[in-house]
DNA sequence: CCAAAGCTTGCACACGTGCGCAATGCCCGT
DNA sequence: ACGGGCATTGCGCACGTGTGCAAGCTTTGG
C-alpha cells in the first residue's frame, strides 16, 4: 500500500458535475448576495457535503481585492500580556471573518523586516506589528500596495499608518502621585534594556515627572524585560545604600521578580518597607502571591478598535490613538492615608 | 485627495517589463534551483526592488502542491503552556520556511470544526490541534484532501493522522512515588472539570498508582484549568476533615492556586505540612514564591519532532509517538531522606 | 393571451503564478 | 569548420475561483 500521498482537494468543478449544474451554480451557492434558486443550492449543497468540498480561499484570494489574512508581527509570545494580546486579537479577528497568520520575529529587527515581506506575499488584508521596529520602506511598500499597517505603541508615525498607543506618560506620572503620596522617599524605576519606545516612554516619564515633584528617581536598566530582569534589578537597588522604598517597574513581569527578589533575598515587606507599582495587569499581577498595584493597559479596547479599523473600508486619513491606561488598585502600594 | 484605497500589489508581469525580460525570467529568478543567468537574474532583482514587488504565495500555492502554511488550532492562549508551545511552533516553522496560521477556537469543540474548515479552505499543508476534540469526520476529509493532521494530547487515534502524547501514566506513577517517599499519607489529586484526554488520563493514572500502593487518593475536579481552579479546589480540601498532605496537580496553573490558597488561606507550611506536584513546568513554576516541584514536557523536541514530520514528504505510516515528561525537582516536595 | 419584468443559469474572462516544451545561442572537442 | 551538448529564454497551459454579460425561464399585470 504505497499510494502516494499527493494534494487532491475537491474543485467546484468536481462538485458542479455531481450535482449536475454548472461550475459557476457552485460558486454562486458559496457566495455571499449571489442568485441561486432554492433548488439548485439543495443540490450543490448536497453534493458538497457528500465531496467534502471546501471553497478555495487562495484562488478566492487571487480574484477579490481581499485576501481575509491578516498578520500579526510579535516576539516573545510567552510574555503573558502579549498572549493576552494574541488571545484577544485572535478571536476578534475570527468574528470579523479574518484569519490571523501569526510571524514570530523572535526579537531582532531583521525578522521584522521578513515578517512584513511575508505579509506582502501572502497578500494579507492588514499588517498588526505587536512588537519589533519595522524598517520604514517595508512599511511603505505594505501601504503602497492596499495593504493597512497597525502600529501599537510605536512612536514614529510612518506616513499612511494607523497608530495606536497607550498614555505612558500619564500613567507614570500618576505612579509617581501614588507613591509619593503613600509616603515613599526614596524612588527608583525599573526597566531593561530593550529599545522599545513604550518601555523607554514610562522610565523617562518616571524619572520626570519625580523631578517635577521634588524627588529624584535613580532608573535600573537590566537585560531583557522579564522575571529575572526584576530580580537582578532588586539585588542591584537593595545592595547599594541608600536604597528605594517606592518602586515603579515598567512592566509587571519585571515588578513580580522585583518583588520576589526584595522579599525574599532581602527580607523586605511589601507596602510596609517597600512599595511597588507595575505595568500591563497581566493575570499574574492578581495572583494572592503578588496582589500587585499596576496600570491596566485596556487590551480588549485596543482590539476593538482594530477590528473597527480593519472592517471599516473607507480610506479615513491614519490618525492616532491614545488609550488610558488605568490604575488597578492592589496591595503593594500603602493606602492613601498613611 | 480622496483617492481610492484599492489593492495595487505588483504582479512579476510589471517587473518583467521594466527589467525587459519575459515573465518566466522573473518567475525563475525567484524560484529555487530554476535556471537563469546571471544578467538577468540582477535585471530581474533590480526592477523588483524598485518596483517593491514580491511574490504572491496565494497564486504560488494555487499552482504547487503545497501552500506553505500550517494551521495551528488551539484555544486559550494565555496559559502559560500553550503560549510556550506557539512561540516555539511559529519560530519553528519559520525555519523551515512555513508560516502559521492560528485558529483560536474559544473552547467550545463547534469551533474546532469552524478551525479545520479554514484550513482546508486556506489549502493548508498541514494542521496542528492542540487543543480541543475535532470532529472525525472532518479529520478524515483533512487526510483525504492530502493534509496532514497532527493531534497532541488525544487518545483517539484517528486513521491517517499523526499522533504526539506524553506518557502521563508514567508521570503520574512517578507523583505518587515521590510523594509517598516524602511520608506522605493522605494523597489527592486536583485537575479540573475540562475534559481534556491528557488531563483525564493523569488523575485517573494517579488514583489507580495510589491504589496500587496501598493509599487512597481523593480526587478534586473544578471548574476550568486555571489558577482559580486551584484555589478553589484547595478550599474544598481543606475546609474538610482528613485535609491531604500530598497533592498531585495535573497542571502548574492549578498547582500555583492551590499552594497559593493553601499558604495564604490556610497558613500552610510547604513542603513541611504539604507537598506539591505540578505538570508542564512552565515559566512561573520557577518563580522564586513557587519553586514548584514539576514535571517538564518537552516542548521543543515535541515541535522538533512536528516539524520533521512536516518536512518529510513520504507518506509514512502514521505513528504514536510518545514522550517522556521528566520530574523537575525544586523546593515542594520534601527530599527522600525524611 | 401577450408583453414586460424579474430571477436563474451558463459562458467566458481574469487573477498571478510554476513549469513543460521547444527554440535559441554559446561553448567545446575533434 | 562543424556538430553535439548545455545553459538560457519565451510561449502557453494549468491551477480554482468570482463576476459581467447575455440568454433562457418564470411570473405578473393588463
Amino acid at each position: 500500500m504505497s499510494e502516494i500521498r499527493s494534494r487532491s482537494f475537491v474543485s467546484a468543478q468536481m462538485v458542479a458535475d455531481l450535482a449536475g449544474v454548472s461550475r459557476s451554480a457552485v460558486s454562486r451557492t458559496f457566495t455571499d448576495g449571489a442568485s441561486v434558486s432554492e433548488a439548485t443550492r439543495r443540490k450543490v449543497l448536497h453534493a458538497a457535503d457528500s465531496l467534502g468540498y471546501h471553497v478555495n480561499h487562495l484562488a478566492r484570494g487571487l480574484i477579490q481585492d481581499r485576501s481575509n489574512i491578516v498578520c500579526l508581527v510579535v516576539s516573545d509570545v510567552t510574555t503573558p500580556f502579549r498572549a493576552r494580546m494574541l488571545e484577544i486579537l485572535t478571536s476578534r479577528l475570527q468574528s470579523i471573518d479574518k484569519v490571523a497568520m501569526v510571524i514570530n520575529t523572535g526579537g531582532d529587527s531583521d525578522s521584522v523586516s521578513t515578517a512584513l515581506q511575508q505579509a506582502l506575499r501572502f497578500r494579507a488584508d492588514a499588517t498588526v506589528v505587536l512588537s519589533g521596529t519595522p524598517a520604514a520602506s517595508l512599511v511603505e511598500t505594505c501601504i503602497a500596495s492596499g495593504q493597512r499597517v497597525v502600529l501599537i505603541n510605536r512612536d514614529d508615525h510612518l506616513e499612511g499608518s494607523e497608530n495606536l498607543a497607550v498614555d505612558n506618560e500619564a500613567a507614570a506620572r500618576e505612579a509617581v502621585f501614588l507613591l509619593r503620596r503613600a509616603g515613599c522617599r526614596r524612588l527608583a524605576v525599573v526597566s531593561s534594556e530593550a529599545d522599545t519606545p513604550s518601555l523607554v516612554a514610562r522610565h523617562q516619564a518616571f524619572t520626570a515627572a519625580a523631578a517635577d515633584a521634588g524627588a529624584e528617581a535613580t532608573l535600573v536598566r537590566v537585560g531583557p524585560t522579564s522575571y529575572a530582569s526584576g530580580v537582578e534589578a532588586a539585588r542591584r537597588l537593595f545592595s547599594r545604600s541608600n536604597a528605594p522604598d517606592g518602586v515603579f517597574c515598567v512592566t509587571d513581569l519585571l515588578a513580580l521578580g522585583f518583588m520576589d527578589a526584595a522579599r525574599h533575598e532581602f527580607g523586605l515587606a511589601i507596602p510596609r518597607d517597600l512599595c511597588v507599582v507595575g505595568f500591563d495587569d497581566i493575570e499574574q499581577a492578581n495572583w494572592e502571591s503578588y496582589k500587585l498595584t499596576t496600570f491596566a493597559q485596556p487590551a480588549a479596547e485596543m482590539v476593538d478598535h482594530i477590528a473597527a479599523l480593519l472592517s471599516a473600508d473607507n480610506a479615513e486619513p491614519a490618525e492616532r490613538r491614545v488609550f488610558a491606561a488605568t490604575p488597578v488598585w492592589r496591595r503593594t502600594v500603602r493606602p492613601n492615608a498613611l
